[in-house]
RNA sequence: GGGCCCGUGGGGUAGCUUGGUAUCCUUGUAGGUUCGGGACCUAUUGACUCCGGUUCAAAUCCGGGCGGGCCCA
């Protein structure tokens, strides 16, 4: 299957074959999540986790299920997600006298809590996040991990007791953000979202966009400030040191199972998967290479330097399936095992093991004596040079554009006067998506690419 | 909201027009043999979405349900 030839069959046929997901439970958009896959989300959240503690986040669980008349409380808030919830209309056998929405995300589950919660301006800053499951009722065409009905994501809410300081929160979430694309290996691009398309209920929205080998942007998760839209319908208010009753300040972060996906389209090839090393399941997988009469021999070797290598803190799988060589190797590519390590009598006798990276090919020895710390150096030299590949292709995509002519299958980026009508009229003649203005400002000099007049740097690409 | 299409072993399919023994590939299982890039041999498990109708006989024809997909507003 080739990738950049038809990137959504080629997406398909890897989620199934690399075992992430099986997507015949029968409910359209609601995946089961298999082992492989899982353990990717799990080692994924465990990072997210790590650096939200970091930053005196605190994780807290809310229940699924929001009474209507909470949900109803933001005006804005309501218009944008009635159409996309579930309800629950009976409990039993009896129809409910209010009904409960399972919650399409937290905000109106949680703000009636802050409202007790929050006291003083020592409450402040309040700073938690939960990893749940959430679910919209989604329309559209779904597809694994991408667009989903039942969505796993992590979701962070702070309160702050100015605007200021629920600004410098959207900063602190950039510098997380960071911190955890490095471990993916995925690039991404930071873009004001136009009114029309921001967060319903939100002061604005920052989308955190990654680039499709399609040319498309996938947005992965998003960052917006509230100021005070959701505290003054749920009352969350302080009192400061002057004895002054304030509305709090609020932010919200939020990245959902789409790294996976993500992950995938950024990274793969045609033979399969390529993981980051920091995600992988399995970071190193060593396959024995028995001949006739060793084979006991080559066991007890390989058995040895998996002992190592877990010692050291890698997570290594021993392929002992009795199975040709060759069969595994292409198994564990498609699975994406960032580094095969061979294992025969040639390397045996030299003190070596052989080492193949799945994300360049490249082929060589390390020794017995050191083999630990070399693997690790290796790991760590393939999430760099993925990184670093990765961000090469994101911004290769991006093309500068002054006319509507013949536009082409990649991010564009272009001028506009930031008028919704010219927006509105880009957007539906073309049949594009504009995804907004560069969060941090970047130079530009053209014109609007609608109307003529001045105009600041704007991106948009097909929607996905 | 309106319209169209599709449901056959775990996956992919043939058969349906013209009713009668369900095809092939892949996968799974057991044994043998082999092992530095998808080996091979033998044996073997496994399916017509559900309910009803027509008929001597239904995967096939008809009606309905459930599930899936697509297009238009």
């Amino acid at each position: 299957m080739e990738k950049d030839t038809n990137f959504s069959e080629w997406y398909n046929d890897i989620v199934e074959k690399a075992g992430l997901s099986d997507k015949r439970y029968p409910i359209k958009g609601m995946n089961v999540w298999t082992p492989y896959g899982w353990k990717i989300m799990r080692i994924t959240d465990a990072f997210i986790r790590n650096e939200l503690d970091a930053t005196g986040h605190d994780e807290v669980c809310f229940p699924l299920l929001i009474p209507e008349t909470e949900f109803k409380k933001e005006k804005e808030h309501i218009k944008g997600f009635d159409s996309e919830v579930y309800w629950v209309t009976h409990a039993g056998l009896n129809e409910l006298d209010v009904r409960l929405v399972v919650r399409p995300t937290s905000e109106t589950a949680m703000y009636p809590m802050f409202s007790l919660w929050v006291r003083s301006h020592t409450d402040l800053p309040l700073k938690i996040y939960q990893i749940v499951n959430t679910f919209r009722y989604e329309t559209k065409q779904t597809r694994p991990f991408i667009r989903v009905r039942e969505i796993h994501f992590f979701e962070s809410h702070t309160c702050h007791a100015t605007e200021d300081e629920a600004q410098r929160q959207v900063d602190e979430d950039i510098v997380i953000l960071k911190k955890i694309m490095e471990m993916l290996c995925i690039p991404y691009t930071l873009l004001v979202r136009t009114e029309w398309d921001k967060f319903p209920g939100a002061y604005y929205t920052v989308g955190i966009d990654t680039a499709m080998p399609n040319g498309r942007m996938l947005q992965i998760g998003s960052i917006h400030h509230y100021r005070t839209n959701f505290s003054v319908p749920y009352e969350i208010t302080y009192e400061d040191a002057d004895g002054a009753h304030k509305n709090v300040h609020q932010t919200t972060y939020g990245m959902s199972e789409r790294l996976v996906g993500a992950m995938i389209g950024v990274h793969g090839d045609d033979k399969g998967l390529i993981l980051p090393p920091p995600v992988a399941p399995f970071q190193a997988v060593i396959i024995p290479i028995p001949a006739k009469g060793n084979a006991s021999v080559v066991a007890a070797a390989a058995e040895k330097i998996k002992d190592a290598l877990e010692k050291a803190g890698i997570r290594v799988k021993l392929d002992d399936r009795d199975e040709r060589p060759g069969s595994k190797f292409f198994d564990w590519e498609i699975k994406g095992v960032p580094l095969r390590l061979e294992l025969g009598m040639r390397d045996i006798d030299n003190n070596v093991v052989t080492f193949v990276r799945r994300d360049n090919g490249e082929k060589g020895t390390v020794s017995l004596d050191d083999l630990a710390p070399g693997v690790t150096i290796i790991l760590e030299s393939i999430r760099k040079s993925m990184y670093e590949k990765a961000w090469a292709k994101q911004k290769e995509c991006a093309v500068n554009i002054d006319s509507l002519d013949n536009v082409p299958e990649r991010t564009l980026r272009f001028g506009w006067c930031g008028s919704e009508e010219c927006g509105h009229k880009f957007e539906d003649e073309n049949d594009l998506k504009l995804l907004g203005v560069p969060y941090i400002p970047e130079e530009f000099s053209g014109k609007c690419i609608i109307c003529g007049k001045p105009a600041k740097a704007a991106y948009a690409s097909r929607s996905i």
